[in-house]
RNA sequence: GGCCUGGUAGUUCAGUUGGUUAGAAUGCCAGCCUGUCACGCUGGAGGUCGACGGUUCGAGCCCGUUCCAGGUCGCCA
């Protein structure tokens, strides 16, 4: 019965331009004040808020029901935009406001379980129960939007770059390596099942075989491993593949890409060829594969400092083949307490390391947590490592190179940031490129591909695959942005005998290769190009240029650390019925 | 699976050494109010203090178990 009011503008667009004009909107009742013989409603929808005035000029009945109205109400209005007599600075419309002369309520509302308001904090939870009350927020309406615009973008420039955009199947024979696959019962099948993509990776390959040449996917991708801030179990890529290129091509169109998004999205300039750091390097600077290089607080080897001194705890981790590193934090001494550092040494303890050793410099001498061990000049030469100066605290860890690394990357990216010098202005766009090829598991001691199997060798370190493949770098680059893995790539093998020698170091049986990965190895007999790509993670690109700390934020409608969707319940049991079809065993 | 933090009104939180009827803000309801925009003023409703057990004359607070959430390590080729 109710009719609609057709919509001539957007809420948020009104301005000085649109005086004496007769608007009609429609949208959610953000707020109502109720003055007595004057009412004020802003009026949301997605693209902002306008104020809404009803005054005496109006039928008392059209005026009672403006009073009627409440928080989340859908309504239109018909009315005429005046320039305001009381401006409001705060308000993107607030030079204009809007006279009704007419009202319509399409939906009442219950008063909503959590406020409509950008700068709320409620418990995650309730926001994702309600997420379509929480995408009112114009915050995440404008989050969406733009992530629209930053895939748009991405399809208009791969498309002018040559790219053609395919879609890979979504149920896919699983293969259990790397995380766990999300599994789908097979019908007409019985006893077998599907699984969902982890990524599209053996397909986009095939595509590169069929002649497709430059391929390119905005794409759902599903791995069944816990979640994290920036993890959620189906996410987003933007896939990547390309025939007859290197490093440098891959890495000169997605330079091309990125200084795109950076600058029409953000009008930020980024300057190209980005940084290129080796994965060493990125590890021996800043003992992390994706560094934050905003700010110093690098890295240093003290193992031939320490060499030999009275310090059990630096000998032993010598002798075992380890390291000893530490960072210097620039006027770090005043800032972090004894008990400040023992909090970060109780940090450090998850990632592996034993103990922290703390130096402080002062004027001429060195206080710290190994004086026993060390006199004035050991500690001396230690701290000309650093070049310390006075008020500098040294941060020192010891075992092995892992544990080193990790526990010392960690260090300067917390420190830093209770430093407050992670600037979210600043985008530090950077590659680290010649990856390990290899990586042992720490339980069986086995070496496993650290990237994927198809991963191609550095072809002129081919010979050591048989003498020592733990030294065999990849042809495979990350790009990193502030600290945070934006996505990566390698250039792919495609020649059968090398893919061969690569199972053969991995340890994998002929049988199990054609288990596996059987149709691709058949499908490079038929004349495989040399090819390459790369993935970006589409919902961390996107929290990188909103600011956000989590993925949530750029996702409609997320999961819970628990992999649950509130909003529909998911996962949930299904009937007998249904599993009996699938043949599977009810118990 | 481990570690850290948290769970008190619809929401966000405070709650001292264990002690009367558990508070604030906001939201909600009612009344008044013509220039507000975090409108204002007056009044009101609203609580299984996550759950269970224990200690105690007495528990939001102490102890134990457990559930839930977030962060994180493991994990994520």
């Amino acid at each position: 019965m109710s009719t609609l009011f057709k919509r001539t503008h957007m809420c948020g667009t009104l301005g000085m331009s649109d005086v004496d004009r007769e608007v009609v909107l429609n949208g959610w009742v953000a707020k109502r004040r109720n003055l007595g013989g004057l009412i004020f409603v802003d009026l949301r929808d997605k693209t902002g808020i306008v104020q809404v005035t009803f005054d005496d000029s109006i039928p008392q009945e059209l005026f009672d029901k403006a009073d009627s109205l409440r928080s989340e109400y859908v309504i239109g209005i018909k009315g005429i935009v005046k320039e305001r007599s009381a401006k409001n600075a705060n308000l993107a419309t607030g030079d204009i406001e809007v006279f009704a002369k007419d009202l319509i309520i399409y939906s009442e509302a219950d008063t909503p379980p959590i406020y409509i308001k950008d700068d709320d904090n409620v418990d995650d939870n309730l926001r994702l129960k309600y997420r379509y009350l929480d995408l009112r927020k114009l915050k995440m309406q404008r989050n969406l939007t733009f992530r629209h615009k930053v895939t748009k973008l991405a399809r208009d420039y791969f498309d002018s770059c040559g790219f053609t955009e395919v879609e890979t199947p979504m149920l896919i024979k699983s293969t259990p390596e790397g995380a766990r696959d999300y599994i789908v019962p097979s019908r007409v099948s019985q006893g077998s099942f599907y699984a969902l993509p982890q990524s599209p990776q053996l397909f986009k390959q095939l595509l590169m075989v069929g002649g497709t040449d430059r391929y390119m996917q905005i794409v759902k991708c599903f791995r069944d491993e816990d979640l994290r801030a920036d993890r959620q179990p189906e996410f987003t890529q933007i896939d990547l593949e390309m025939s007859f290129v290197d490093t440098d091509d891959v890495i000169e169109v997605q330079e091309g890409f990125l200084k795109k998004v950076f600058k029409e999205l953000l009008n930020v300039k980024i300057e190209t060829p980005l940084p290129r750091l080796t994965w060493d390097e990125a590890m021996e600077r800043y003992g992390s594969d994706k560094p934050d290089t905003r700010f110093g607080f690098e890295l240093k080897k003290l193992n031939h400092v320490v060499e030999g001194c009275g310090f059990k705890v630096f000998t032993d981790a010598l002798e075992k083949g380890g390291d000893v590193r530490g960072i210097c934090i620039d006027g770090g001494s005043e800032k972090f307490s004894r008990k400040d550092i023992d909090k970060l040494t109780d940090a450090t303890k998850s990632y592996g390391a034993k103990g922290l050793v703390w130096i402080r410099v002062n004027d001429g001498e060195y206080n710290s947590s190994v004086n026993k061990f060390f006199d004035q000049q050991q500690l001396g030469q230690i701290a000309e490592v650093f070049d310390a100066k006075a008020g500098d605290l040294i941060l020192i860890v010891s075992d092995r190179a892992k544990v080193v690394f990790d526990s010392l990357g960690f260090l300067r990216r917390e420190i830093a940031k209770r430093m407050g010098l992670l600037d979210d202005k600043v985008y530090n766009l950077l590659w680290v490129v010649d990856f390990p090829l290899f990586e042992k598991d720490d339980e069986t001691g086995e070496l496993k591909a650290m990237h994927h199997p198809f991963t191609s060798p550095k072809l002129e370190q081919v010979d050591l695959l048989d003498t020592a493949p733990e030294k065999v770098k990849a042809d495979a680059y990350d790009i990193v942005l502030n600290g945070v893995e934006l996505g990566g790539g390698s250039i792919r093998i495609h020649d059968r005998n090398l893919q061969a020698k690569m199972f053969e170091v991995l340890g994998l049986t002929k049988e199990e290769c054609d288990e596996k990965f059987g149709f691709l190895i058949e499908a490079f007999k038929y004349g495989a190009p040399p090819h390459g790509g790369l993935a970006y993670g589409l919902d961390r690109l996107v929290m990188l240029l909103l600011g956000e700390s989590s993925i949530r934020e750029t996702m409609a409608f997320p999961k819970n650390q628990n992999a649950q969707c509130l909003v529909s319940d998911a996962p949930a049991p299904v009937d007998k019925s249904q599993l009996e079809e699938l043949g599977i065993e009810v118990k």
